[in-house]
DNA sequence: GTAGTTAATTGTAAAGTGCACAAAACACCA
DNA sequence: TGGTGTTTTGTGCACTTTACAATTAACTAC
């Protein structure tokens, strides 16, 4: 049946952080060929004698490469093709990560690149930034996908300029906090945070809520 | 590097259409081991030598094994693992394609199957349909996906009703009117269904429009 | 014609949203 | 100790959207 070659089987991982006030992807340069040493997004092909599944292939990658172990991680999408890739026919499985400065701290050798001005990336890799930016976005108008750009612990405020920060729009506050606190995909933690102001009360992602909102037709 | 074997690759590919007032998914019986004979997802290997992308081998195995050319299809997820097939690390790309029931008899070697009344399925089948249902109902509430389901030319209150099947909720047949109108995703033909009453107007699906509604946070 | 049936529209109350503003709670300073 | 500035949080209200009910429109069959 199978009398063609099998193509090359990788994962690739998109990982969105918030830095300077933007949407930022983190890059990593190539440790071997193609493109070798130019940034590109972390990846590593699958390996069957270790992986049990396409999300264990990712975050071994993000573990042993990055030292990474990020509280989100989703899958993308596949992207296959003959030429996108030099070493022959390819599959690549994007994950989506999103993830705050603190947890990517722990991988120096990374660097941020705005996804709006991405300098020029390897295979299609521009092409898989860009979806995972659409995904991010898209679930930002009705999940709390967005929430995982901050630490464990928020204000509401905080959580409102995140919000405005991906979609690229205002939000108004007052019906922000409305349908934020209606859906129950944050919850207070009792801690308030102490400033030079009037303290604002600290909230986490609820343990595992369904991080989606309603979506009515 | 890659030390290891490299995984198989194939395309699955989930059929859903409305049958008998329910939505079904089509199974074709396997034509080679594992599971030979038994009713499954229709896929095939990914072919190195053929395909130039992922959606090109769903659509060639489409073509070929079923002499189907579905008017939608949209890649689904992925799924791969050690185990899921007995012939070793296998990753399969599933698909998703919404069509009627007029579509779907160009094929008749396909069987169909409630969702919601699988019959035993191999490898991780029933998991790969149960996502696809998901991602149906989903896009139900944002986007016009479930018009595939109806032939191309059709009635607003055949639209309503098919909402209503999918979703399995009653809609407010005045609201889900101005809904739909005054999204731009279906355009009205001209004609008329003449019937035993009141005929009504005939839609078609928008040219090439954006299918999705808008979403608001 | 008239009854029967489905298609399509209209009216209205309830719910949700955007906007402006007010109240609350702190630090800081005089 | 009290006033001031600043940020968080809550409230009132106009406006829009949605749910629900009822009505009108258009045809066939008798």
């Amino acid at each position: 049946m199978a009398e063609h070659p099998t193509p090359i089987a990788t994962v690739d991982i998109v990982l969105l952080t918030l830095a300077e006030g933007r949407l930022q992807v983190a890059l990593a340069p190539r440790a071997a060929e193609p493109a070798r040493g130019q940034p590109a997004l972390p990846g590593g092909y699958v390996r069957t004698g270790q992986d049990d599944s396409l999300e264990a292939a990712a975050r071994r990658v993000l573990r042993d490469k990055l030292g990474l172990a990020p509280r989100s991680l989703e899958q993308l999408a596949s992207f296959g093709g003959a030429t996108r890739d030099p070493r022959g026919w390819s599959i690549s499985v994007a994950f989506l990560s999103v993830l705050n400065l603190e947890e990517l701290a722990a991988s120096p050798a990374l660097r941020l690149a705005p996804v709006d001005a991405l300098p020029p990336l390897p295979f299609d890799h521009a092409e898989i930034v860009a979806a995972a930016v659409r995904r991010l976005r898209n679930k930002a108008s009705y999940s709390a996908l967005p929430a995982f750009l901050l630490p464990a612990h928020f204000t509401l405020a905080e959580l409102h300029r995140v919000y405005e920060q991906v979609l690229g729009t205002r939000l108004d506050p007052a019906s922000f906090r409305r349908k934020i606190e209606e859906q129950q995909i944050i919850i207070p933690v009792g801690e308030r945070r102490a400033g030079a102001h009037r303290p604002a009360r600290l909230f986490a992602l609820a343990p595992d809520a369904a991080w989606e909102f309603d979506r009515t037709i």
